[in-house]
Formats: structure tokens, C-alpha cells, sequence
DNA sequence: AACACGGGGTC
DNA sequence: GACCCAGTGTT
């Protein structure tokens, strides 16, 4: 951390001062707990998407102690359709130990921070820099372009030394006083002009200095991550309907679609059809349009298979499974697939 | 269809 | 540390 700002962070400093963004929703009435939870929405994931999430989320929980407090399902709700759900289930667990370990006051030490569940060292860094100023480097996806371009740094950042070579130069240029407007630029820089692809080199404030200008290679940095090929796996969705409900399961903390409610899922005809003989259909399965959902490991390919059910089943016993109204408000997380399909529903009435 | 995006968990 | 896991929007 430099006292006295580089040319480079004094370029960007500048920069943000003319050009950078000031009126995210997260930079209104800036608290750690508004912080934090912007910046975990962020990862992974676009500031557009984010700020209606953002604004629905803390309209519901204005306060840490709300959150900490909060419903289980109505949090995983108001997470649906912004992915990787294990996200939204740390916050909930960060937010259960503050309030029970902290008082209810978010902490301000880095180690406290750092700490918490699904928070790591940059986005630790984002949450004491914007929220209080504190002297912390950043290194986001947009900070990595940024540095990896003006710097030539050649590789992938996944892989542990062209990781540590960015922190360093994230550190090194990040001025001890002004943390907070240069790290806001730094994402802003990697937001508007220093983008994946065509990047606003002719806008840029620190273009004269840049090594990947100077070699004309903007798009080889940084480095791209090795390509795998994605195993495609395949299954059913049953969706079992009757007066205008459906039955849906909560499937388990860990795995895919974690915490949320989902049509029993069989992985073979074979397990379909099991699944199928006890029922007390209407009229026989109908084959709705099958579709691929890719993770970020495979590709699912999807049957959705739709059965009107004569009489509900008695499966009310079981905990953590029960039939929703298509037509009601309801308080729990959906996977997106499982959104589309419940809409395709309504709309087959 | 390929790509990008931070962190957790497990060994 | 090395490796695997996790969803969606953009290009």
C-alpha cells in the first residue's frame, strides 16, 4: 500500500472523479451491512442484474438484525434467479453470526471480515474500502482486466502465481488515504472501459502506460481459463398438478440448486417410471419441451413431464415437500429452470 | 455455444 | 496448496 498515490492511481483517481459512477444504489446511505450485501450479489454477477435484487432485498431487511432474523425460504425467495445459491445461504449464516458473536454490529477488523462465510480477501477489501475508507486492496474480475492489460501480466489468473502477481499490483497501487474512490474506479475503469471485449482505449486515463496498448494485444489479457469439455447429463422433471397445484420438494443445503424447491427430479426412465405407477393420473404423461440448463461444470438436459393428477397423493407427511398454488404469492427459493417451467404452466392453464 | 465471474469445501 | 463445485447473463 502506497502513501503517496503512483502516477497510475493518481491517472484513475482523476478519472473517477470526472467519469466514475456515484449514485449505485450501495452508495446510498453507505453502511459495511449495505456494502457487504452488494458485494456478494456482485459476485459472479453484473451490476445491472444486482440492483433490483439489491433494492428488494434491502427494502425487506433494511438492517443486519432483520436479515439475521429472517426466514430461511423467504431469503432463498428473494434470491431466485440470480444464481449460486450458496451465496445467498452464507449470508444468512454471516449475518446469524454477527448478530450472535458481534452484538449486531457488523465488524471493521479485516480479520473479522475476512472471517465471515462467503466472504474472501477481496471482497473483504471492497467492504471495509467502501464502506469506511479503509486501506484495503481489491481484485475483482474487473480489476484483474484492468491490472493484467496495463501491466502485460500473461496467464491465467486462476492459476496461483498470476493471482499473486495481481495482488501485488493491486496493493502496490492502491493509495493508503484514498481507498475507497480509487477502488470504486478501479471496478468502474473494468466496468466502462477496460471491458472484456472492445475495450474504450481512446477514453481510457491511463492508456499512455498501458503494455497491452503499446503491444496492440488488449484481447490477450487476461490470459483465458483452459477449456474443458462439459459432460452432458440428463433428467426428468415431474411436475405433478392437480387443482392448480403443483408439488415441489426443498432439496438439500449441499448440491446443485441448494436450499431451493424443486419437481421430484429422476435421473432414468426407468426411475420415471416408478414414479409414475402409483399416481392416480388423469389422463396419461404429457412430454412438455424439453430444454438445456448448463452449470458451470455440465450441461443438464432437461424433460419436463407434466401429469394431471384425479387426487392429490398423500404425501403430506413428508417434511420439507408440499403442493403450491400456481395462482398464490408464495415465500420460496426457485431454481430459474423450475421458474420458467412453473410459468409454462400458468400459461397451459 | 463460449465465456466470465470469487469463494467454499475437501483432500 | 491443488482440485472440484456452483447458475446466470452477455457476447
Amino acid at each position: 500500500m502506497e502513501a503517496n498515490p503512483t502516477p497510475f492511481a493518481t491517472q484513475i483517481l482523476a478519472w473517477y472523479h470526472k467519469h466514475g459512477r456515484k449514485t449505485l444504489p450501495w452508495q446510498q446511505r453507505r453502511s459495511p451491512y449495505r456494502v457487504w450485501l452488494s458485494e456478494v450479489m456482485l459476485q459472479q454477477t453484473q451490476v445491472a442484474t444486482v440492483i433490483p435484487y439489491f433494492e428488494r432485498f434491502t427494502e425487506r431487511f433494511p438492517t443486519l438484525n432483520d436479515l439475521a432474523n429472517a426466514d430461511d425460504d423467504e431469503v432463498m425467495h428473494l434470491w431466485t434467479g440470480l444464481g449460486y445459491y450458496a451465496r445467498a445461504r452464507n449470508l444468512l449464516k454471516a449475518a446469524r453470526q454477527i448478530r450472535d458473536n458481534h452484538n449486531g454490529e457488523f465488524p471493521t477488523s479485516f480479520e473479522q471480515v475476512v472471517a465471515l462465510p462467503g466472504v474472501g480477501r477481496s471482497t473483504a477489501g471492497a467492504i471495509l474500502s467502501l464502506s469506511l475508507d479503509q486501506p484495503h486492496p481489491i481484485l475483482d474480475g474487473n480489476v484483474k482486466r484492468v491490472l493484467a492489460r496495463h501491466h502485460a501480466v500473461a496467464g491465467w489468473p486462476g492459476e496461483k502465481a498470476v493471482e499473486n502477481r495481481l495482488w501485488q499490483l493491486a496493493d502496490e497501487n492502491t493509495p493508503l488515504g484514498q481507498a475507497q474512490a480509487y477502488n470504486q474506479a478501479m471496478m468502474d475503469m473494468g466496468a466502462m472501459i477496460c471491458t472484456r471485449s472492445r475495450p474504450k482505449c481512446d477514453q481510457c486515463p491511463v492508456a499512455l502506460t498501458c503494455q497491452a496498448m503499446q503491444q496492440q494485444r488488449q484481447s490477450d489479457y487476461p490470459g483465458k481459463k483452459p477449456k474443458k469439455e462439459k459432460p452432458v447429463r440428463a433428467c426428468f422433471l415431474l411436475l405433478m398438478r392437480f387443482e392448480g397445484k403443483v408439488f415441489l420438494a426443498k432439496r438439500p443445503g449441499a448440491g446443485i440448486w441448494g436450499g431451493l424447491w424443486c419437481p421430484p427430479q429422476l435421473d432414468t426412465k426407468a426411475e420415471l417410471d416408478s414414479a409414475l405407477q402409483p399416481l392416480k393420473a388423469d389422463k396419461s404423461p404429457q412430454m412438455l419441451d424439453p430444454f438445456r440448463h448448463t452449470f458451470s461444470h455440465y450441461h443438464l438436459d432437461i424433460q419436463p413431464v407434466l401429469v394431471e393428477l384425479g387426487r392429490q397423493p398423500e404425501q403430506v407427511a413428508e417434511q420439507s415437500a408440499g403442493w403450491f398454488h400456481l395462482d398464490e404469492q408464495h415465500t420460496i427459493g426457485l431454481a430459474a429452470p423450475t421458474e420458467k417451467l412453473l410459468n409454462q404452466l400458468r400459461q397451459l392453464g
